[in-house]
DNA sequence: ACGCGCGTCCCATCATGTGAGAACCTAGGA
DNA sequence: TCCTAGGTTCTCACATGATGGGACGCGCGT
C-alpha cells in the first residue's frame, strides 16, 4: 500500500481505513454518499461500501434519511465511557458553575493529552455570545492559557519532554513562536501562579488558566476563564484569578487533593 | 472462525475484533492488560497485541502509567463530533438550565436511536444528589418518560415500526410490560401532552417528559424533569409539566420549529 | 536462584479481505 | 422519453494482510 502510514510499526490496514472513515466523516460538516467517501479515501466503492455497513451494524456511522452517512451515536457512547474514567468532569461541574457565576465569563475545563490540551467540559455564562470552542477538540499547548497552566506546574523532566515534541504553530501575531519564549513564559506562569493567553490563540480573546492537582500534588487538569479582551482586562485579571484559585482548589480537593503544609511552594499555594 | 458474529451479512474481522476491544474497555470499570483482553475475547495474546497497538496509534486507547490500557480521548472526540451535527445540546443547553432552576430537579435530554434512548445532555439542580446516569448512556424505551414522550408524538407508521422491536424488558414491578399496554399509554400521553414514568425504570424514581419537535414538527428528541417519587407528586406534575412544555417550546424554536396555527393539534399545543 | 506471568517481537502460513466486474435499482435531469 | 449518477448486491480469483505459534526478556514474588 503506498499509504502514508507514517512511522507507527504495527498495522492491520483494516482498522487504519476504519478510521480513516470515521476521520472523514468527522472533518465533513455534512454527510456524505458512498461514492464521496469511496474517493476521498481512493478506496474501490465495494471496499468502502463494506467497512460502512460493518461500521452501521456497529453504530459507529449511521445514515440519514437520504442514505448518506454521518458518524453515529454509538461513537458518543465510547466518547463519555472514555471520560468518565477520568471522573473529573462530573466532579468539576459545580465549581465551574460557580466560577462562572462569579466572573460572568466562559469556563473551559482540559486536559494534557501529548502535546495538546483537550476541552473536556465547558460552560457558559447565561448571556453571552457563543464561544465556538467543542467540546471534546483540541489545541496547542504552546497557546493556551490551560496549556502553558500544566505545563508550568508539571514536573520539568516531563514538561520538557511535551515541550520537544511542540509544533509553534502561528495563530495570532502574538502566539509564542520559539521554545526560549515559552519557557520565559512558563516560568512567569510560576511566580505569578496562574498562565495567562493574552491573544495569542485568537484574536480579541483573552484567557486566564489555573492547574488541577491530584492526590499527588500534579497537574491533571486545567481550568480556564476566557472572555473577549475589552471585558477581560488587565486590571481585572488578578480578581478572575483569585476566583479561579479558589474553584480549582475544591476541584482538586474533591479529587484527593490535600493542600499542601506551610512554606511548601505548590501551584494552589496563596 | 466461530466468532459470535450474529445476522450481520458483511463481515470484516478484523473491524470486528477491534470494536469488541473497545466494547470491552468501555465495560470495563478498570484498566486492562493485555492478558486480559486477550482472554476475554478469546483472541492469541499476539494477537489482541497487535490491536492495542494500533487502537492506541490511532488514540482509540490510551495506556496508564503500569501498562495497562483503556479507552482513548479520540474517543470523546469523534462523540462529540457525533452529536454535533445534531446541535441540539448546544441550544437546548440554556432552556435546560432554567428549566433545573424552575423544578429543582435534574432535567435530561436524549434522542431516540433504534428502540432505545440516549441521553445526550444532563443538568442537575446544584444541591442534590447526584443522579446515576451517565450521559451517552441507553435505556428502552418503554420504560422511560422520554421514549413515551417522543414514539406518542411520531408518526404512527414509525412508531409501530419501533414498536414492535421493543423487547420489554421488566426493570420494575411497574414497568410496562405488554405492547397493548404500551399503545395504551401512548395514547394517555398524547391526550395529556406529556409522557409520565412511574417508577417503571427504577423504584423511587418518578420522570415527566416532553417532546422536542423540528421544523417538521416531528419529534427528534425529548426533555425529561426526574426526581425521587416523593418530591415529584402527582400533584405537582401539572406544574412540573408546564414548565417543561414552556422548556421545550423554547428548544423547538430554537431548532426552527414554528408554532402550529389555531386548531391544529400537536404535541405542544397549550 | 528459579518459575511465572506478562508484554514484545518475528515470521511462515493461509485465511481474509480485496477489488474488478457486472447486473439491477432508483431518482433526477435533459 | 432516455440517460446518467449513485447506491446495492452478487460473484470470484488472487495475493496481501492478518494470524497465531513460538521465542525472548523483563520484573516480581517466593
Amino acid at each position: 500500500m503506498r499509504d502514508a502510514a507514517p512511522q507507527g510499526t504495527y498495522k492491520v490496514q483494516a482498522l487504519d481505513r476504519a478510521f480513516a472513515v470515521l476521520d472523514l466523516l468527522g472533518e465533513s460538516e455534512t454527510p456524505l454518499g458512498l461514492a464521496q467517501v469511496a474517493a476521498s479515501l481512493q478506496l474501490h466503492k465495494s471496499t468502502a461500501h463494506r467497512f460502512l455497513m460493518v461500521l452501521e451494524r456497529h453504530r459507529m456511522v449511521e445514515r440519514t434519511a437520504n442514505g448518506k452517512f454521518r458518524l453515529g451515536l454509538r461513537l458518543f457512547d465510547f466518547g463519555n465511557r472514555a471520560i468518565e474514567q477520568y471522573d473529573l468532569r462530573d466532579r468539576a461541574q459545580p465549581h465551574l458553575r460557580r466560577l462562572v457565576a462569579e466572573t460572568e465569563e466562559t469556563a473551559h475545563l482540559a486536559l494534557l493529552e501529548a502535546a495538546r490540551v483537550i476541552y473536556i467540559d465547558k460552560i457558559e455564562p447565561t448571556r453571552s455570545v457563543r464561544m465556538i470552542t467543542r467540546i471534546g477538540a483540541s489545541n496547542p499547548v504552546h497557546c493556551t492559557s490551560v496549556g502553558k497552566a500544566i505545563l508550568a506546574f508539571l514536573p520539568p523532566e516531563r514538561a520538557s519532554e511535551i515541550l520537544k515534541r511542540v509544533r509553534f504553530e502561528r495563530m495570532t501575531t502574538r502566539t509564542i513562536a520559539t521554545p526560549e519564549a515559552l519557557r520565559a513564559e512558563l516560568e512567569k506562569t510560576r511566580r505569578r501562579g496562574y498562565a495567562v493567553d493574552d491573544e495569542e490563540l485568537e484574536e480579541g480573546l483573552r484567557c486566564i488558566a489555573v492547574p488541577v492537582l491530584d492526590a499527588q500534588r500534579l497537574p491533571v487538569a486545567a481550568v480556564s476563564v476566557s472572555g473577549p479582551s475589552f471585558r477581560v482586562t488587565a486590571q481585572k485579571l488578578p480578581t478572575i484569578a483569585n476566583h479561579l484559585l479558589q474553584c480549582v482548589r475544591g476541584i482538586s480537593m474533591d479529587m484527593g487533593y490535600v493542600p499542601a503544609g506551610r512554606g511548601a511552594r505548590t501551584a494552589l499555594s496563596a
